[in-house]
DNA sequence: CTACGTTAGTTTCATTTGAAACCACTTCCA
DNA sequence: TGGAAGTGGTTTCAAATGAAACTAACGTAG
């Protein structure tokens, strides 16, 4: 249940670091009812199925599978993808997706040009033996993602969605708020 | 918008891995619509304002207001908390903690002394230093948590609540089951 | 056309992280 | 007793990560 909210302004009583002397405890933290540790244990454990599978099943990190994900989106069509453009797509920085991609034009899963129109950028897409990886990771990621939400009725797996663009918005404007780049 | 969720089951179409030659493309997938991504993009926004506040503020890191909290919330107590049991209420597992509470009792906020009765076992405590940052930090995470919340009526904020522990059962369930310790 | 500021991407280096090896102690059991 | 075998906790070593420095190419103002 947890404290049913008392309206937005907190009670007086919850903010006693005012005053150094007040020696009044707080009322204990359970770290299991604190919304930022759940979510972080959530996350953690989701991460490690999903990396588990992608690693063992197509020698694929998270990273690696965020670039095909894009890459595989992207392809055919006229726009060569650059590096960062994958960047934006996937909320990873730079060097990230720089390290990624590395690793994915080693494997021979990704085939990197220059881009004739900006030397600076390159020109990425999958090749045929990415592609083939892509038609088969996509439907396993489709598949374990719903073997989740196979938990939730249909009315909450979208209110989930709701929530967790909710609760994004809202947390990055908070971020920036806070000067966290 | 997605594409409109098409009953529990997945169509056919959807997992032509089985057939190696089989050329169909699946259709390609959203990185900002697939839940894992979505949950580890979140909580990571999350995890760096809150860490921020934790490293800013007080000096630490997120394991280590984990073990605070732990043992803040054990404070009294007469059983002598061990570094393992915080390992149990943390989701950390045991070299984290035990990197975690190195620091903190080196920085005078936790006290270690040899379980009497085990003498592998610490006992652990908070200082008087520490517990001073715990009344400090407590209300600082709740301020932050109702923050976050805040943007969600007291409806949704229940079904969050609600969503995180049945997705949290759903996601350790199979990753048991998937052998991901 | 040349010089400065900017952007794309990579590399380097220090720090963090994770896995396995490792001590110290306890417990089980002959 | 006196070993295995197991547990609590730390350390070691290698790999992953992040921040900042760096290279190369572009755009623009003189």
């Amino acid at each position: 249940m947890r404290d049913g909210k008392p309206a937005p302004d907190a009670p007086p009583a919850d903010t006693p670091e005012t005053t150094g002397h007040d020696t009044a405890p707080p009322p204990p933290l359970l770290l299991d009812g604190f919304v930022p540790y759940r979510l972080s244990v959530l996350a953690n454990v989701i991460s490690r199925s999903v990396a588990a599978i992608y690693e063992e099943r197509f020698g694929l990190t998270i990273p690696e599978w965020r670039v095909m994900a894009v890459l595989g989106l992207e392809d055919g069509g006229p726009e060569p993808v650059s590096a960062n453009s994958v960047a934006a797509r996937t909320a990873m920085d730079k060097v990230q997706v720089s390290r990624a991609i590395a690793r994915m034009v080693q494997a021979g899963l990704v085939s990197r040009d220059t881009d004739s129109a900006d030397r600076r950028r390159s020109a990425l897409a999958l090749t045929d033996k990415g592609l083939a990886v892509y038609r088969q990771i996509v439907p396993a990621a489709r598949r374990y993602e719903q073997e989740l939400l196979a938990a939730l009725s249909p009315e909450d797996q979208a209110a989930l969605d709701r929530l967790l663009s909710t609760l994004h918005a809202a947390a990055v404007a908070r971020a920036r708020a806070q000067g966290v780049e």
